[in-house]
DNA sequence: TAGATTTGACCTAA
DNA sequence: TTAGGTCAAATCTA
């Protein structure tokens, strides 16, 4: 069960992986692609890496009976060794050495609040292109409901307030912020606070059972297992965010969403301990220290990346092949969305 | 009509 | 005092 949703979900990020790189070898050819964009490739490129090796993991912990889960809180084992791998992601992220919040952007002109007295934060950025994927971009598998909006001093663009629609319902405090960045209107950066203790299997306060739902049975209404969502798409956050933050695009910024499309996906990786107890636990900014905000690391010339994005290119497809190919997975229990995407080349 | 979104007012940390 | 964050009434939408 968990395996199979393990396998779809490495096979996701994989192929997710091999898109971007796909797409960042047209970029590479294109002297008029900015710097920028093939970095939030190479970045997504990476995260793409670090996600399938973080399940893997993750799935190996699980099946030894270990919930140390060594690889969610450092730079061990794989993830270290995968970053040494590939030098621009070398470079540690700062907020490895602080768990609390650090705002690494220097778009954001928010002020470095605590205000929930240490509920970790932490941060992905989103490049989205194009209306659709603005969408998927911005529909990060849970389902937020907007409750404010306000502009932010020195940012061009207002700021969205989100919480978790089970708040209510299941007491989750999970809550998230997205504002675009000044430099280029497609990236958003989202600021996640709290985790989510709410379950996708009911929205009472029947006891979870995670991680995910049962490949063999039909998914719950209530699609929150951030991996199930990004996979299917979110239902919620389609009618939700996207009314919400495309109106204020339309309304404000005569919105245009060209040239690439880049999600960051971080997940969430809820643990269940063997009494049924949810010990949520998530693949933060620290555990994966190159993920967040790339553009603050030391560079590296194109030259070099262009020289490793070709290995990483031919990496992935042979790991994707090799994925899709094994044990019962099947597409059609993984919808995957890159039928529906479209990349400029 | 219920639920979601908007938006001005209020709260509060810095 | 300022500005980010939240509340809640008004409004919108399916």
């Amino acid at each position: 069960m968990e395996a199979t949703m393990d396998h779809k979900r490495v096979v996701y990020e994989l192929t997710q992986g091999k898109e971007f790189a796909e797409e960042l070898k047209i970029h590479l050819n294109n002297p008029s692609s900015s710097q920028e964009t093939q970095e939030i490739l190479i970045h997504n490129i990476l995260n793409s890496y670090e996600n399938s090796l973080s399940l893997l993991t993750n799935h190996v912990l699980t099946t030894n009976g270990s919930n140390d889960e060594p690889h969610l809180h450092g730079k061990k084992g794989i993830i270290r060794k995968m970053e040494s791998q590939v030098p621009f992601s070398e470079s540690p992220c700062s907020e490895d050495s602080d768990p609390e919040f650090k705002d690494l952007d220097p778009n954001d002109f928010g002020a470095k609040r605590k205000r929930n007295g240490g509920i970790e934060k932490w941060k992905k950025q989103v490049k989205v292109r194009g209306e659709m994927e603005f969408e998927e971009a911005l529909d990060d598998g849970y389902n937020w409901k907007k409750y404010g909006q306000k502009d932010i001093l020195g940012a061009k663009h207002p700021r969205g307030y989100y919480r978790c629609t089970y708040r209510q319902l299941q007491g989750c405090l999970a809550t998230k912020q997205v504002q675009r960045t000044n430099e280029d209107p497609n990236i958003f950066n989202m600021t996640y606070q709290g985790i989510h203790t709410c379950h996708p299997a009911t929205a009472t306060d029947t006891p979870p059972t995670l991680p995910l739902p049962s490949s063999s049975s039909p998914p719950p209404k209530i699609q929150h297992p951030p991996p199930q969502n990004q996979l299917l798409g979110s239902p919620k956050i389609l009618q939700t965010d996207r009314k919400a933050i495309t109106k204020n695009l339309e309304t404000h910024y005569s919105a245009h969403f060209p040239s690439t499309s880049n999600n960051n996906f971080v997940f969430p990786t809820p643990n269940s301990t063997s009494d049924g107890n949810e010990t949520p636990s998530f693949i933060t900014p620290t555990t994966l220290g190159s993920t967040y905000f790339m553009m603050s690391q030391p560079q590296v010339s194109m030259c070099e990346i262009n020289e490793n994005i070709v290995g990483v290119e031919s990496e992935l497809n042979d790991i994707v092949s090799a994925a899709t190919s094994s044990t019962s997975f099947h597409n059609a229990d993984l919808p995957l969305p890159f039928g529906e995407l479209e990349f400029d080349r």
